[in-house]
RNA sequence: GGUCCGUUCGUCUAGGGGUUAGGACGCAAGAUUCUCAUUCUUGUAACACGAGUUCGAUUCUCGUACGGACUACCA
């Protein structure tokens, strides 16, 4: 490790929402940052027009917040080193791209794009590839191979051409990477990729490397689909004489797919049923929609903590951990090399383990917001007996909405199957002296109410679960839910008789 | 096709030259319970294959297979 101070960037590019993988590599970066006491990072690297969306820069950085993940430095908060959205630093990488080519460290190129299309199709058909390289590059339209008077007059002529990184020709490359460990490459196999493009803007490869090390990155964080382009950006830090600053690299694994073959995609999401993103995102150009963890009701916590354990793991047997708990454990040497399938079923896990340790009062309020979207407005206090009752069967406040309907609305059927299991020839005029029990008692809690029934059931002769079935499926219309007493508590005396004799008369009106 | 990366229960993973290969999710069974869940207990299930090194390989090396990424004037 270099003695710099810990500075990392998540670096995304505003092409749509940020799914995932990309929410995991910003995680990533910011434990890492927390971790060592640096700074975290974030800039916009949006150089190609092209495939700019309006509004992703803004979703990013909600998603970030959402989860928590807060920034130090760069686009919506500033800092030294600004601009931090590329299309706003163009003039500095020219400068830069430059430098190159009057060092003869890159060239114009002037290949029409469509050529090289060709010359690649035609390699692939020889089931060769075609590389723009140092073997062929003499024999291409580009400074090197034309004199340069004629460069000279392609330039007056107004063509545009693109910057290319003049590649080594036989080069063992041997670079380190904190979680593969040493990585070769041989420059030979590598193109002269374009550095700077025709359009005035550069493209990722110098972009990233100019703005790293003006920025002062000690260590890059990225996924391992950049792993390929190490040995490029590596040489261009050479190139640039910036070897000795170069920061260290960790290329992280990537998210798979649920099922099947592949990395995750955005449209696994709809297809399969869970959200890929933080939060819902409706596409501005194709009107696509979708869904988010933050609506489906997850908790960002439990979230975050899914995230952090998909490719790293503490070494111990905790899997429970909160932001600053991980911000302490985390450790680069501790990521995965391979691939992490995502699990929708342990994320719900991770859901109902964070929801049973919220306050009673915090999920009351999230249930009041779901009753006052359907006109249900209730006094907080029975919200939160309710949330009490049925949190540790819920994964997700909605769960708790779900299974509180009762509470709101009187059975307007009743479940059919337990009905024909439950009532029975003599359950109306049990149920009416039960009615009558009850009626009696004060105050209406469990305390009171459980032992007087049970006492009362077993002086019948009767089992107390037959009893209680049929009790339960007057009040609620279901065969299955929370313990009765606490749930008429809930109710209170009059709502319960009331519900007792309404059945009484329904069900045995049909029977 | 080429280059690079990877491969421990179905999934996420621990481990590491000699272990009953550990945990979690899921699934199954049992216990508790007025029901259903929850909870608890138990169970289920893995070192891709072939060589080599070694007294010994899941662990080290090589090969094969499989998976993945990259191969744009995208990032």
């Amino acid at each position: 490790m270099n003695n710099k101070r810990v500075r990392v960037r998540f670096a995304p590019s505003p092409t749509g929402a940020l799914h995932l993988g990309g929410v995991r590599t910003a995680l990533f970066n910011y434990l890492f940052a927390r971790r060592h006491g640096g700074d975290f990072l974030l800039r916009v690297e949006d150089t190609d027009q092209g495939r700019f969306v309006p509004g992703a820069e803004e979703y990013i950085i909600e998603a970030l917040k959402w989860c928590g993940l807060t920034i130090d430095e760069g686009v919506s908060v500033g800092g030294p080193h600004a601009p931090y959205r590329q299309s706003e630093r163009s003039e500095i990488y020219r400068q830069f791209t430059t430098r190159l080519v009057a060092e003869g460290r890159a060239y114009l190129a002037f290949d029409p794009p469509g050529e090289l299309n060709e010359r690649r199709a035609e390699a692939e058909a020889r089931g060769d590839a075609f590389i723009y390289g140092a073997k062929n590059r003499d024999s291409l339209r580009n400074s090197l191979a034309l004199p340069a008077e004629e460069v000279e007059r392609l330039l007056q002529a107004g063509e545009k051409p693109v910057i290319r990184f003049k590649m080594p020709a036989d080069e063992e490359i041997i670079l380190q990477d904190i979680i593969r460990g040493e990585v070769r490459f041989n420059t030979s196999l590598l193109d002269d990729k374009v550095l700077f493009k025709a359009d005035g803007m550069p493209t990722y490869h110098l972009a990233n490397v100019v703005d790293d090390h003006l920025m002062e990155i000690s260590h890059v964080i990225r996924g391992e689909e950049w792993l390929p382009s190490f040995p490029l950006h590596a040489l261009l830090y050479r190139a640039l004489g910036w070897e000795k600053n170069m920061p260290l690299f960790a290329h992280l694994p990537l998210i798979l797919k649920p099922v099947g073959n592949g990395k995750l995609s955005k449209r696994d999401g709809n297809k399969m049923g869970f959200p890929v993103f933080p939060m819902e995102f409706t596409d501005p150009v194709t009107g696509e929609k979708w869904r988010g963890y933050k609506e489906d009701g997850y908790f960002p916590e439990a979230f975050v903590n899914m995230l952090a354990l998909l490719g790293w793991n503490p070494g111990t047997e905790q899997e429970l951990f909160s932001l600053q708990e991980l911000s302490e454990a985390f450790s680069l040497e501790r990521v995965n090399r391979s691939g992490a399938r995502f699990s929708p079923e342990k994320a719900r896990w991770f859901n109902h383990k964070y929801l049973q340790e919220k306050p009673d009062e915090v999920l009351a309020a999230g249930l009041a917001r779901l009753l006052e979207a359907e006109g249900t407005r209730r006094e907080e206090q029975e919200l939160v007996k309710i949330c009490r009752l049925l949190k540790e069967r819920a994964n997700f406040v909605q769960d708790i909405h779900a299974a509180a309907r009762f509470f709101f609305h009187p059975p307007r059927v009743y479940d059919e199957k337990g009905t024909r299991k439950n009532w029975k020839e003599e359950t109306p005029a049990l149920l009416g002296e039960l009615a009558r029990l009850l009626e009696e008692i004060e105050p209406f809690i469990p305390s009171n109410t459980e032992p007087a029934v049970r006492e009362w059931v077993t002086g019948k002769g009767v089992g107390l679960g037959q009893i209680m079935n049929a009790f339960r499926l007057a009040i609620t219309g279901f065969a299955d839910g929370p313990r009765l007493f606490d749930v008429i508590e809930i109710l209170g005396k009059e709502e319960t008789t009331r519900r007792l004799a309404v059945a009484i008369e329904r069900l045995s009106s049909n029977t």
